[in-house]
DNA sequence: TTGAAAGCGCTAACAG
DNA sequence: CTGTTAGCGCTTTCAA
């Protein structure tokens, strides 16, 4: 019910600039394909067909439509027409977090993609959280998308039955170490803490200390985390000192975080960050100490956001393939929804690539 | 039409934890409320009842439509239920872009507020591109959202056209230099601009360099600068120089047109930046390079982001009251979704406090 | 407390 | 090329 008797635009009786009046002082009724139909003599399908550019309609009964649509200020009604043609344009987006620039990458990745597919993103946001995301996804599924990119390979036990039952095409995005429902884009976690550690370690670094964040539910760092350990363990070496922070500026976090392990642990030789903005802080504390880096101390984090490139020092990190990563799960649901075939497997692995910058020596 | 040749999950024939096998095999049709009605032995219209949590239904019922709802897994269809009630739920919100700081915090000031009204908010990006913005709103309003919620009080003549004939409650935010179409809530970037300007005049400075996005199009940038200039031009003081980037990191961004500036005007003393994060580029550069601030150039921003807290000294500037503005607009939208009376004018200015950090001196 | 009938505004399918 | 008819899946309204 909307408050007709509240909703009083101060600018509702402004001139337009041919200095006519607003068409409409009545109450406003949201237009519909009969009055657009009323006002141009064409019949409401054919007027429905113009505005959809859909079948063959005479160049005539076509302007006549546009001009009258026009004039009124027709908006079609895409919910009488998702449920009239059982087809809804829209692609649901689920992902943790908008704070940090990692998802915002993979969004315009997608939506560019999109664009010239007639498909349209709709975002949701999870936090994190398991239960958000569980009622994240019902709501979204329930305007009956055409497909759904969803972070992350784990999901509720809930979540996973809806997104089977969707009967639209899936693609879970960041991660590929699991199984997914039905297709996913992403890099291997695990693979990058790896590689990461294979570099620390033939840099001839010791002494290695970890900082990252206090996010159980924040699988990826977990995985990165654990392939770093084992692949240093492996070289029979062990996390030296490690801290977890939660909340605040991670800038400001990462430069706290450092001092104090630098202070509880003097002899570390490299600090892995798990992301860049912590990094970052590490980083711009060092160099205030005038602690040598990356002689004394190195330094890596991971994601390769942008900010890097204008630190004093680069620092070394791990692309996380953010954008290729949404251009790809939407090229996959554009696929997918065209009735296409997908030329990949249901698991697409980029490649996390290394950019040892300034920070790690070789 | 779905692709359902094509659609094979690979997840498909996974088992439940319970063992138990999925429990339709057969292609799969989004359920209905009727599914729902048989499987329960209730009419359509009272499971429809049970569950909207609308209207008296017995316990008993109530319980057996809950259980056959669970167990089929049916999610609802909001498209033929906003058809039928001429009621929806969703909320646009349109911004120019997620990729700096500052508009992710107004939406989550937003969807935190809207949490407990049942509205749902739903993002559309312009970057800055009225086209873009007709284009965005056009295809949210197509969707009849029960409010919108849009950046900036500068529209085109259509999308103002389509805001005033939209028939649900407008706010513009972000910006109070202008008329609002309905509400808004924002700050005065004129007014932000000349407080900044009487702070710097007031600390004894002289020698002034600008620095700011290249973006005819950013009215909020342009209304501070120009609030800026005039009250500098009252106390007889011009910009001494300024420049204008466009794309790349901001932080590097803001570090090379600094060290440029200051090449070309060396006697600068005082270095205003449209935001933050190109003002933190500076810092850094001006104190690598051994430069005193603030004794020899002082330095100040716009925004008041998070990411200032982690840098080596506390970069000036002025909280946009981000969040703020989205709590506030959400409010709006809520009151007058629910047929209240909005306790407040058309405009809502918020007050931008200056935050003097460590880079101006008093 | 429950059910039956009548649309919401549009489009698919067909007939002219 | 244009029009007619019959729903889409739900909620409103009214009657039982």
């Amino acid at each position: 019910m909307r408050n007709w008797l509240l909703w009083q635009s101060p600018a509702n009786n402004k001139k337009t600039t041919d200095g006519t009046l607003p068409l409409t002082n009545t109450p406003k009724r949201p237009l519909t394909l009969r009055d657009v139909s009323e006002a141009s003599g064409v019949s409401e399908m054919t007027v429905s067909r113009v505005l959809r550019n859909k079948g063959d309609v005479s160049a005539a009964t076509r302007q006549k439509v546009q001009d009258a649509a026009k004039r009124l200020g027709y908006v079609p009604n895409k919910i009488a027409g998702a449920l009239a043609s059982q087809r809804v344009n829209l692609v649901a987006v689920i992902i943790p977090s908008l704070g940090n620039m990692v998802f915002p990458e993979v969004l315009s990745g997608i939506s560019e993609t999109l664009e010239d597919t007639g498909l349209q993103p709709v975002v949701g946001v999870t936090d994190y959280l398991p239960e958000k995301e569980e009622k994240v996804l019902f709501e979204m599924l329930s305007w009956r998308p055409s497909g759904v990119i969803i972070a992350g390979l784990e999901h509720s036990e809930a979540s996973q039955a809806m997104l089977q039952q969707a009967g639209i095409p899936v693609v879970e995005i960041m991660d590929t170490d699991g199984e997914p429902i039905d297709h996913c884009v992403g890099i291997s976690h695990r693979r990058a803490g790896r590689k990461m550690a294979e570099e620390i370690i033939a840099a001839g670094y010791k002494r290695i200390g970890f900082m990252g964040t206090k996010m159980p539910l924040d699988h990826r760092a977990r995985k990165r985390f654990e392939g770093f350990t084992r692949t240093l363990a492996k070289a029979g070496i062990e996390i030296a000192d490690q801290e977890f922070y939660s909340g605040g500026s991670a800038l400001a976090k990462g430069r706290e975080m450092t001092a104090k392990m630098l202070e509880r642990t003097p002899d570390l030789d490299f600090l892995y960050y798990s992301n860049d903005m912590i990094g970052a802080g590490g980083l711009l504390y060092l160099l205030e100490q005038g602690i040598d880096v990356p002689g004394k101390v190195g330094l890596a984090g991971f994601n390769g956001v942008e900010l890097l490139d204008g630190l004093p020092r680069q620092l070394a990190t791990m692309d996380a393939c953010r954008r290729d990563i949404g251009v790809k799960a939407a090229q996959i649901i554009a696929a997918l929804n065209a009735g296409d075939a997908v030329p990949d497997g249901p698991i697409v692995a980029l490649d996390p690539t290394l950019a040892a910058g300034d920070t790690l020596r070789r």
